[in-house]
DNA sequence: TATTGTTATACTCTATAACTATA
DNA sequence: TATAGTTATAGAGTATAACAATA
């Protein structure tokens, strides 16, 4: 059995993620809903609610600031007059263009400060996670 | 030169860390700083602010919330009247304790179901985020 | 009756501007 | 005058409870 990773450096890195891209002058859940989006196309308020973990008024209420703010559109289901089907905008998906490719930028500039070592170590470590992350998912 | 990696895997790990902890039933704002105050011991109300990323007004709104709980204590800087040094509590340190000791076993959980390449990858891949953060640190 | 979404209300978290007290 | 902190105000982000519309 391994020795307890000290998982304190997990916290500054969110720190550090959340720093890295301003585009859009986004909050954090403003981000992260609107990449999804790009990432998986339009869907239902639900959906997308289940998705980022938050519940339906909390995604009513940040879908509307994102409506308002012209990067995402609401429109109504085919087949369901109920449901509200959420997408985004040409603005919108500019946005996200731009936040990740200032991310990408900063952390590659952050990596190249390191060790080939270090960046070897990071590199081989971000598919490990992704089967962590999704080992999470699989036990809800 | 590297490939970018992709970072999305980031994002969830994030989402993760938020999870994983629930005790004191902490946001995320009060948790970090209260984890701060533990670490580094009592300190005075801007350096904690400064450390933390957020603004002097947002501190002491933070402070008041987490002493309205009974997590931490306000008290005078010796030498300044003007200064206020906030300590944590018994309760607070307890809270803490708490709180790493069930991310810590979580996190732990979740790696045991991991390939051991891929739990040795992310082991070895944590000194090197912690590098990556100071590497941001010293250039503000 | 069950589902989808919105509205109402409250709390955390954060910022900027204006203020108070001390140095 | 400059520094340390607080108060005032505003907005994002989140929750639960109550409601409306549609299925």
């Amino acid at each position: 059995m391994q020795v307890a990773p000290d998982l304190r450096v997990l916290d500054e890195l969110m720190r550090l993620m959340r720093q890295l891209a301003t585009a859009g002058d986004l909050g954090p859940a403003a981000a992260m809903a609107l990449t999804r989006l790009v990432r998986e196309g339009p869907q239902r308020l639900t959906e997308l609610a289940t998705g980022e973990g938050i519940s339906q008024p909390g995604m009513t209420q940040l879908v509307s600031r994102l409506e308002r703010d012209g990067l995402v559109r609401r429109t109504t289901a085919t087949g369901d007059r109920r449901g509200v089907v959420v997408e985004v905008t040409a603005a919108g998906a500019d946005v996200v263009a731009q936040r990740r490719a200032q991310r990408d930028r900063a952390f590659h500039d952050l990596l190249a400060r390191l060790d080939p070592a270090d960046q070897t170590a990071i590199a081989d470590a971000l598919p490990a996670l992704a089967r962590l992350v999704a080992a999470r998912a699989a036990t809800p």
